[in-house]
DNA sequence: CGTTGGTTTGATGGAGATCAAGCCTCGTGG
DNA sequence: CCACGAGGCTTGATCTCCATCAAACCAACG
């Protein structure tokens, strides 16, 4: 794991009114800056490795990362995606439950697990903000159950882009009609429990029926959000 | 919403070192106890309705129940299951986001969220408590997430067998070796992502292959608990 | 150029959904 | 007591969607 030492530039911080810090008063926030080290990861680096030994958690600052596991033939499933001002790590296991890769370049604060929990002791609005998150990841995660469990491929594909137009959009409700996909067709494959190929197709279809149009192979824009929205279910 | 009140017994109480509120002392427990109503609910009768406005969490005592929404078709998807000590509800968002219904005659302690909250932000170890009960929760969601990406029928069915015996056991990692499904055979086809019928059909394969005995619908006993494992994959 | 990694497109086969009966248990009423 | 029906479960036959195998495409890069 890459790690160059710096102070943390909290009042610079592009998620400083965000993310759970944001719950802490400045002078509070030097609590976590002493205990904290500032990260970059270039896209493909990992932060944690299933098992590992050492916890630690994290706050993003920008990019986006994955937490995914591995079976035991190779293919990866990715489990969540992790948005900038969100929150990776495990606080009490004493091990951790998945791999967390970046899926872009990234900036993250990263703290060990025990110290950080010596914090969240100390402020509680610290912890009721965690928890807020926590509650949110929650909510994610089952949305993406809904999203698996018995879809045909094309409505798991419409739900998903749907998610990440408003993903990608910064007024909530609203989905962006033009963005970068995070990820690439083997993790979108490997997200959403289908095999590239047919992810591939899916994106032709609704392409063919005008719902989206492609820039490149990352980039859509949305044409028709109802109709897309109607085929996700 | 069936709601006799009555003074909550927490002296008493089966999950009284195991639930959040296991976290304060005594006499902070009256804080909860002044809010709180105990709440008993038959199988099938339904705790919070997704939309629902007045927000309210629990915690359960004794019974099970299921997180769940119903698709546009009226299909049910069962995105969690609940055990004794587990927590539900949002503290957070002002409307309920999935259905929570009884599988079992249930007994539990259901408290305003704005008050439950208010409770929250006076003990810090109680906000400690629900994170990492959040937390756990997460895990089980994605283990979940993980069980329905691209797995084959026989592999779900399995590796749920194998959670309900490790949640059937009261001592860790070991699994119990003779148990009553929680859930019928529509419910798990729900939370599994598969039809009444495939999930009925792995079953029988299972016990045909003598990995499995059946006593009735729901009973199952474990004769094989290495090869349920290796074929949960 | 050739190579490499990601993507698209086509052809085929199989796992599981769907449709359709049976079966078993339990509760109700004759 | 038996008949009856209703739910839930099992079993069978067929069909569909998607995984698999295979090849072509395309851009970036040495």
């Amino acid at each position: 794991m890459p790690a160059p030492r710096n102070p943390l530039a909290c009042d610079a911080c592009p998620v400083r009114d965000r993310a759970a810090c944001s719950a802490l008063e400045p002078n509070q926030r030097d609590d976590l800056q002493r205990i904290g080290r500032h990260v970059w990861l270039r896209r493909g680096e990992t932060l944690f490795h299933a098992g590992e030994e050492a916890p630690a958690c994290a706050t993003l600052i920008s990019g986006a990362l994955k937490i995914s596991s591995l079976d035991e033939q190779g293919t990866e499933r990715i489990l969540s995606l992790v948005h900038p001002a969100g929150f990776v790590g495990e606080m009490f296991a004493p091990v951790a439950h998945h791999d967390v890769i970046a899926i872009a370049d990234s900036e993250l604060c990263v703290f060990p697990s025990d110290q950080y929990g010596a914090v969240v002791d100390r402020y509680p609005r610290l912890a009721k903000a965690l928890l807020r998150r926590s509650s949110e990841d929650l909510f994610a995660s089952r949305e993406l159950i809904d999203l698996m469990g018995r879809r045909t491929a094309l409505q798991r594909v419409a739900g998903f882009l749907k998610a990440m137009a408003e993903a990608a959009s910064t007024s909530p409700c609203h989905p962006a009609n033009r963005f970068e996909l995070p990820l690439s067709r083997g993790e979108m494959a490997g997200m959403l429990g289908l095999t590239i190929e047919t992810v591939s197709r899916q994106l032709t279809k609704l392409e063919r029926d005008e719902v989206i149009g492609r820039e490149g192979p990352r980039g859509i824009q949305l044409k028709d959000a109802a109709r897309l929205e109607a085929t996700a279910a």
